[in-house]
DNA sequence: CATGAATGAGTTTTCATTCAT
DNA sequence: GATGAATGAAAACTCATTCAT
């Protein structure tokens, strides 16, 4: 096998191992000395495949956060393409997909990368705030075309993705032990419909 | 001034400081020595008050917790009450005040109250399982009465819980500057009807 | 004793373990952990009183240079002094008593004291520059009284200072057991005649 | 070429690049990695040259110590040869020339190798010892045939040896830029003359 | 011979916690 | 009670050296 082959082969190893520690006892309580011993390797080789514990991490949610950007593909509303809402339920079905494919992860970004340093912060929100904006955007584009309904679309934005956030992590956790496709249909009937029956919840009696 | 009060002042004291501080760096990265010095107290004094750093977060967590619990108040569908839809609403506005009136504490317990240590999260978990379950049988409720639509209750209270959640991180953390009331009512017009407007987002051009 | 009495004293115990150690072994080979074994503190307190190991040596060697300084008085060439030799005889004794009464931190200053990093460097060879510069006024002016002969004033200030210096290591290294008046004197008499006696040693036989 | 002559070649290599280092930024400081670099070889290549980063430096300072020893005769007053001050002058000019052709070696030698260890440092003391000796001995000559004036003879070794040692110090790291024949003239005008001019320095006005 | 990946002993440094005053 | 000096366990990181390919 080629050295360049081992070399990467030896990185992915070192990265399934970190990345399994931090989803199990959270980045902050793991140490370099817990990501060797997973790997099997020494103390040492760590350091040649990445500058400090923090590298790791950034590899690790660089790439999955890159993931999940592949997975969002712009709604296209020309003749000839699927209903947006069909488009809508296949981004959300497509994330959802990728992330309960790689559980760790899921816990890693969205419970631990935070507070770890400025930095590292502003790159997770830097990628929240993407995509606030492009849901934000199609949103607009929606109202427009009047399949969104009014509203305050930034607030729509942020419960629309903090409900599939929730969705996912608890989907990950076990706590909510369901198929993609299950979460998906509900998150979509959410979309369609909210939560209320029209005119009975607002009935006194 | 009573000794006990004298106390309880000082404990409160740091109490505060220690949130600011955990809010500002997240608990992890704050030191004791930073605690103290914010309050200008001693070391030593600091370990008079808290058995540990953990009993800090544990007493800061556990009053923000009970706040946020009494906030919420069983819907009753009694006659002579406000509509469920109403008392919906104002579940929600108050919790929505309540952790709006404590940004510091939001931040904390949304971002750091993770990964610290097995009982920690548990607890944390607990809450949110508690919260969960609460809104649970309350869909389940509103459900038998034809207030609630039908699905995955528990999908369902995931969704809304991550949709508050966000919704309270961003205000807080001034991505999403709203006011209370403005929150209140966009999370609730998506009880109400969700996202898309029907029949117009399934055409297809 | 008052607290800050009792600081400084602990203070110059490790200045002083750490100024032992240094002259024992060299800065390079010794390690913290050295330093706090002779002074029986542990780990933690040396960095109570020093960032870092270079600290410790920064302040040792600015204290020597500051008394090796403090030991050089201008010549005065006014009426009712001592003579200009005199004067100079009174520098060169004061130093090498001065170096003499600490022998440890003559083999940190002229053994160790070079290649640590380029700051630190910068330190020492300013303090020589100094002298040297220093060294060069007095023998211009002694040059324009005719005290001192003709010629290149910078390679006889090296020279001199060289002779210096070598003296006192081997003095204090123990190669060269001498009481400072025997190394003042020898000095001086290099100063007043060189090594070579006129004229006979041009003698071709 | 020869297998033996290509060996030497490389490891001539590897000697250039590490003195270069070495001169650099000081043995401590300098890895093998650093000479690895410089000389464009793998890591392992080095230790099929040397047994380890010390031998390196023992090679050179060896080397060095060698050359600078070959410059040095011994003052023969026989009948017919040079004056004894004459064969001084191209001993110092000897070793002036060889030092300056030299200069990453000088500061090596003159800045570096202390403190590595007591081995180490043993060889290097030794050598100065047998210098010192060496003058010593040259000095008791001179003594006796009336070419040294009278005096502590270690002593005046020290001086002297320190004298030169400043000097070639000070020229190589561009303190004192001067020809080696400024060096080599002024220091003999030293050992003729010494500093002061006889009487003068000694008047109280 | 040459390579460079792997090793792990050795250091530095931090910081929660204790305890004598 | 209050203080802050002292503690030492724990963690990160480096780098000379080895060895399988």
């Amino acid at each position: 096998m080629a050295r360049s082959a081992r070399r990467e082969e030896r990185r992915q190893q070192i990265l399934a191992c970190a990345r399994d520690a931090f989803a199990e006892k959270g980045y902050q309580a793991v140490t370099v000395d817990d990501v060797v011993a997973r790997a099997e390797i020494a103390r040492g080789t760590f350091y040649l495949y990445f500058d400090d514990k923090r590298a790791v991490l950034d590899a690790l949610v660089d790439d999955f956060l890159q993931r999940i950007a592949s997975c969002i593909i712009g709604i296209d509303i020309a003749h000839g393409q699927d209903s947006p809402r069909e488009q809508l339920r296949q981004n959300v079905e497509r994330i959802t997909r990728m992330a309960l494919s790689d559980p760790a992860m899921v816990k890693v970004v969205l419970r631990d990368a935070s507070g770890l340093d400025p930095a590292f912060d502003a790159k997770i929100r830097s990628f929240y705030a993407t995509l606030r904006t492009l849901l934000d955007e199609s949103l607009q584009e929606g109202q427009q075309n009047g399949i969104v309904r009014t509203g305050d679309r930034a607030v729509m934005a942020s419960i629309g993705l903090g409900g599939l956030r929730e969705l996912v992590l608890d989907a990950v956790t076990g706590e909510l032990p369901r198929t993609p496709e299950q979460l998906v249909d509900e998150l979509m009937r959410f979309l369609d419909h909210g939560l209320l029956v029209p005119g009975r919840a607002n009935e006194v009696r």
